[in-house]
DNA sequence: GCTTTTACATTCAGTGTTGTATGCAAGGAC
DNA sequence: GTCCTTGCATACAACACTGAATGTAAAAGC
């Protein structure tokens, strides 16, 4: 067959990635294989090992494609939404974060890491989540530091609980909707939830 | 070899399971095949085979040995302590359940349905935790909705937001832990964070 | 315009896994 | 004591998947 130019390849590689995330997702990670995958991109696995050296580098490479620090997030909402409190911050991140998840793309990869795959070859899906986790974390403690120090924060809890504590519903709101995204809209849902959560920690009602 | 008496056998499928539950933990469900469990169990594959009819029977049948649903915690919670209200029935439910979650089979059972398989032939392990969260849920809610009804809850907040913002805080603790179970206790980490969001709904100090 | 890469397709060998069929020795009921 | 059944072990057939090797035609470089 004829050889294509190198958009082409790029596009090629686009497509591999495109059909692995479906089939994945369809099918979870064991149950795809190199063949299917190739087959559903309308290629060989040929293409398949010139463009990755294997099923772990396609899943990291998949992986790549949806990356979103929080603290990305937040400088990407507080460009539009400038001048704002830490709370408002915390919370304008989280909507950002929630909208983003319901594109079809961030669901299906983050459904994969942690409903559809598990460890294999070099690859652990726990070590992903864990530095997502992590990430939010450390932020949410700083912008809750923050607010604890302008006194923005109920006296009778600690700025490290409160931070426990809200990445503990975040964490729950994102495991709760991705076990059926069909059920609800996580953007709803969750800044609902957000907003109540922060309105337990705070002094006065946010504006 | 010698054929062994029905208590043997009972044995035997106990062993099996166990040596699922360890392969399954170690290396995933898809990587471990009936061939290294059995091997694992000092058994051959026609011992698999003749106890459950393939590996996701296999699998079901591991998972039935924990299950634990919140109204069964919080009645044994609460024969050791009588007479509590809604909010320190929902603490100790809790605190019973970390224990268990603590015990090594319940943590290693947990973290294969969570962290080690994904959807193999009609094993959907969503579905599994669908209905441990569902479960989790409405008994929070009805505990809450009790104590909304004596009054023990702050006004600003429903029950219904109580209960969804609690159940987000179980998951985020129970993810957090099991994604890396070694890092902290989930008693002592859950009884403290669990504390605290009650504090944070409750119109009175906890007793 | 010629050569060298590139971007795949095709083929092949090797391995691991599943399900089933069959064998067999001891248990259990009578 | 016998006969059927149980609780496995062993053997077999079929398949699917991986990784690597090889083929190839067109694009890129000069």
């Amino acid at each position: 067959m004829a050889r294509r130019t190198k958009a082409d390849a790029k596009a090629t590689r686009e497509a591999l990635l495109d059909a692995a995330e479906e089939l994945f997702f369809q099918r979870g990670v064991a149950c795809s294989s190199l063949e299917q995958i190739a087959r559903h991109a309308s290629m060989t696995r040929g293409a398949v090992y010139w463009h990755f050296r294997n099923k772990a580098d396609l899943f990291t490479a998949m992986i790549e494609r949806v990356r979103m620090p929080f603290h990305e997030l937040v400088s990407e909402a507080s460009a539009a939404h400038p001048h704002t409190s830490p709370l408002a911050a915390i919370q304008l991140g989280c909507e950002y974060g929630f909208q983003r998840l319901e594109k079809p793309r961030y669901m299906r990869v983050h459904a994969i890491v942690v409903h559809r795959c598990e460890v294999f070859s070099d690859i652990d899906p726990r070590e992903i989540q864990n530095t997502m986790v992590r990430d939010c974390f450390n932020a949410l403690k700083d912008y809750l530091e923050d607010a604890s120090q302008q006194g923005l924060l109920k006296p009778d809890i600690d700025p490290l609980t409160a931070a426990l504590l809200l990445q503990a519903v975040l964490s729950g709101i994102f495991h709760n909707w991705l076990r059926d995204p069909q059920a609800h809209s996580i953007y709803e849902q969750g800044s609902k939830l957000v907003k109540a959560q922060l309105a337990l920690i705070s002094l006065k009602p946010l504006s």
